[in-house]
DNA sequence: CTGATTTGTAACTAATAAAGTTACATGAAA
DNA sequence: TTTCATGTAACTTTATTAGTTACAAATCAG
């Protein structure tokens, strides 16, 4: 997996789910469309579990499966179930006492958590379902065309 | 400095220079500012010298200046002459022939193009005097106290 | 019940990217 | 002509992230 790759690699996952949303994925054949290992997948997801976006099931025919429909799933929720901080730039002070510093990091920070709210807006309005139907038309139709690894 | 602190540490020695616009300022002078060594300041800024933001002299009495009035400088040229990217979550493929890989970073890049878009229009209207403004008006009058390190 | 299978997690290792350092060349002013 | 400053390349250090190993816990098939 990519660095800073885990909403890209988690989207990828939940829309491979929703394709066969029926049928336990487990960790290993997600890590294997991934090109990681299953362990770094267990933990990337637990936070989609904890969502109430994945469910998992232990033991014999486990693994991971959509917990509601991808109709109903947005980036702006898998997002944020990740905990990941997409806006990259800091703001921690170098020297409190400095009212510049102060000045510039107040600023920055009033622009990150407005560029936060318009991301996570613009994020709820695409579902899990609107990115499937722009893998093409013909994709349902050519399932085991979809991983040519 | 911290990391991913360049912006910040960018606009906080851009702003001691519009208080003191006349006098030059060596990259050792901004470096105890911001608690690192003037190469690593050199390299940081040398992108504001290229974008036309400050200039520099070199040898007896030279250093950095502001190349024009603080009220022309905006927050958005700053953080293009950086060249850092803002937006962190990468969109590399990891096995460039799955279609719904595909899907998903075409979707994630697209949504990246329109926040950094936003991002840069709400930076343009940030201005260095715009947050010198806000260090409050008694800042300068009390110059000496603005860096108690 | 027992063994196979799968998630859950902690602890450790490796790779990567970012900042820091050293060294030296170049240019300008006293 | 010495001193002070930027300019930059090469290297080292540090911090973060991903990857790995190891093992516990749960579930199901037989």
């Amino acid at each position: 997996m990519k660095r800073n790759g885990k909403l890209s690699a988690s989207l990828h996952a939940l829309l491979h789910m929703a394709e066969r949303p029926e049928r336990p994925m487990t960790s290993e054949e997600i890590a294997s469309w991934l090109n990681t290992n299953p362990v770094v997948v267990r933990r990337m997801v637990a936070g989609l579990r904890d969502a109430g976006i994945l469910s998992s099931a232990r033991g014999h025919g486990g693994g991971w499966t959509l917990a509601r429909p991808a109709e109903t799933i947005t980036l702006a929720e898998v997002t944020a179930a990740l905990n990941e901080r997409l806006i990259a730039f800091s703001t921690e002070p170098e020297n409190p006492r400095c009212l510049v510093e102060r000045a510039v990091n107040d600023a920055l920070d009033g622009v990150r958590d407005e560029i936060e709210h318009l991301l996570s807006q613009r994020l709820a309005q695409v579902t899990l379902a609107d990115i499937a139907a722009q893998c093409g038309p013909g994709v349902a139709a050519h399932l085991e065309n979809r991983h040519a690894h």
